[in-house]
RNA sequence: CGGGGUGUAGCGUAGCCCGGUUAUCGCGCCACGUUUGGGACGUGGAGGCCGCAGGUUCGAAUCCUGCCACCCCGACCA
């Protein structure tokens, strides 16, 4: 608790770890790679979950479950989308334990116990639910199809990353089917605006919609869009996904419906996901050397209040003030927590909540009683006021929006001065090593260059940006012709 | 799987080269007292198969052998 926090990212490991969003790592080294999420940060989880539930359901969406275990046939039905996971599959291939004779009271697997056929634990589930499709549908009155699963995923990484690459990870994963492809696109369209609008408006992280070049898009695609992050140490996160799926899966799993015409036709498919990916986003975009930094829309505790007394008498006429003002702010929606613990100091509460992110901290003590005032300290600028008692609520309500919106801002601000057009290779090259953050530059649109880039330079061109102005151009690399200019940035 | 490094209390560590009292220190934890407007202080206390197994030695955290685990860098990636 005593250490010195830094808001540069290579080092939030070592406390996120510790407090802020209480996560860990698993010890056992058989699970090394997964995560624990503690309740404070399952409760900045919850909330996320909530807002996008609700948009999803606005949109149309229903929820719905589907197995962990996707048999391997059924996984290989789509071939690009196997090819593209397989590398990274836990996959489980007996159902039994037994008495290992050799070693009393431990346990060894059955061998007797083999499955006939392996079952992958779900890297995503596109195979499981298109092969649950073909069931539901057979008319174009039975479309549009619009799925969302909240569920976990398995994916055995080489190298895990606390929040950003865990080995499982809690996610929210739709698969919607269509009668046509324009509506297909528009859905895949939508879905990233969704999530443009919720990173944005809710967590207040700026993102840059895009769409991604043929060798970074998702295994089975036939196009994936993006939101694209900026952290604050310049390297970029893929904060979010919506692909474009074509007919592969409908053809895969023959998934077919009579038109009004009469005629079969493979229907048209999309997926998109975020993840608990969108918590480190979180913490890499907003803390400081205090802690976590919560935009008020996200905070579980919107406001925390202190109390600072002596005796229990003390207490309790602050107590009673307390009340008062927590039945106020809650009639406004906005939550509160009394931090009336008497095992800490007001001192070491005031650091807990920095660090757990809290956006706003109300103190009172006797001197305040006396005077008819509070003390309010906002977590986003670090500083404080002091406030009359019958002018806290509209302060408190208004500060909601005002810290919301000073979060937004000042993570903008620091990404659109981090978008950098280079002309060179060179600008390129030193822009990347002494600037970081987004490269806006020509590219001559072939997979050869975009890796020859990457082998240089390690930096990915991260997207095409949606609203990026359409200009020719020479290629940074090869000089050769460029349609228009793409982002490159380092990336988690 | 390649290259480097590290395993000592819940966490972070000293000691190891050069073997020798009861394994060091800080944080945290427990008790009591004084404290309480920015991470309190004092006193007392609990907590260790020094990664595991073998070897050398009168004696091993320390030397030797084998094994295991983890971390960092690279290949893979929401």
């Amino acid at each position: 608790m005593s250490k010195k926090l830094t808001s540069r990212a290579e080092n939030y490991s070592k406390w996120y770890n510790e407090l802020v969003v209480e996560a860990d790592l698993a010890e056992n080294s058989a699970v090394r790679g997964c995560m624990v999420i503690k309740p404070y940060g399952y409760a900045i989880w919850e909330k996320m979950q909530a807002e996008l539930d609700k948009k999803f359901k606005e949109t149309g969406h229903q929820n719905a479950y589907f197995p962990l275990f996707v048999p391997k046939s059924l996984f290989e039905a789509e071939e690009k989308n196997a090819e593209g996971f397989a590398k990274e599959c836990a996959v489980v291939t007996h159902y039994r334990l037994e008495n290992d004779p050799d070693k009393p009271g431990k346990l060894r697997v059955d061998p007797n116990a083999k499955l006939e056929e392996e079952l992958v634990v779900r890297p995503t589930s596109e195979a499981i639910i298109w092969s649950t499709f073909k069931g539901w549908v057979q008319s174009y009155r039975d479309l549009p199809l619009l799925i969302n699963q909240w569920a976990n995923v398995v994916r055995w990484e080489m190298r895990t990353r606390l929040f950003l690459r865990t080995a499982e990870f809690l996610w929210q994963e739709g698969h919607t089917a269509h009668t046509t492809k324009q509506e297909a696109i528009a859905e895949a369209e939508l879905m990233n605006n969704v999530y443009a609008t919720f990173t944005e408006d809710f967590m207040a992280i700026p993102v840059i919609q895009g769409l991604k070049t043929e060798s970074e898009r998702f295994a089975g695609a036939d196009e994936t869009y993006c939101i694209e992050a900026l952290m604050q140490d310049g390297k970029a996160l893929q904060a979010g996904t919506s692909h474009f799926l074509g007919q592969n899966f409908a053809k895969a799993f023959d998934v077919k419906f009579t038109s009004k015409e009469g005629k079969q036709e493979y229907v048209w498919a999309t997926s998109w996901g975020v993840s608990t990916r969108l918590m480190g986003a979180l913490i890499m975009t907003h803390s400081d050397d205090h802690g976590l930094v919560l935009p008020p829309k996200l905070a579980p505790n919107q406001v925390v209040i202190v109390p600072i007394y002596k005796t229990d008498e003390q207490l309790e006429a602050i107590t009673e003030v307390v009340n008062g003002i927590m039945t106020e702010l809650r009639s406004k929606n906005i939550s509160v927590k009394f931090d009336n613990r008497d095992t800490y100091r007001p001192g070491a509460k005031f650091a807990q909540h920095e660090l757990q992110g809290v956006p706003l901290r109300i103190a009172i003590g006797s001197r305040d009683l006396e005077n008819g005032t509070v003390e309010l300290a906002r977590r986003d600028t670090l500083t404080k006021e002091v406030v009359a008692l019958d002018t806290l609520t509209d302060r408190v309500e208004g500060l909601m929006t005002e810290i919301q919106d000073t979060l937004y801002k000042k993570a903008l601000d620091y990404r659109d001065t981090h978008i950098t057009e280079v002309e060179t290779f060179d600008e390129f090259k030193k822009v990347l090593e002494e600037k970081g953050g987004f490269i806006s530059a020509h590219w001559d649109g072939t997979a050869e260059t975009e890796d020859k880039i990457k082998e240089i330079t390690k930096a990915t061109i991260r997207c095409l940006p949606l609203d990026g102005k359409i200009e020719k151009g020479i290629c940074v690399l090869t000089g050769r012709e460029s349609a228009r200019r793409v982002l490159f940035a380092k990336a988690y």
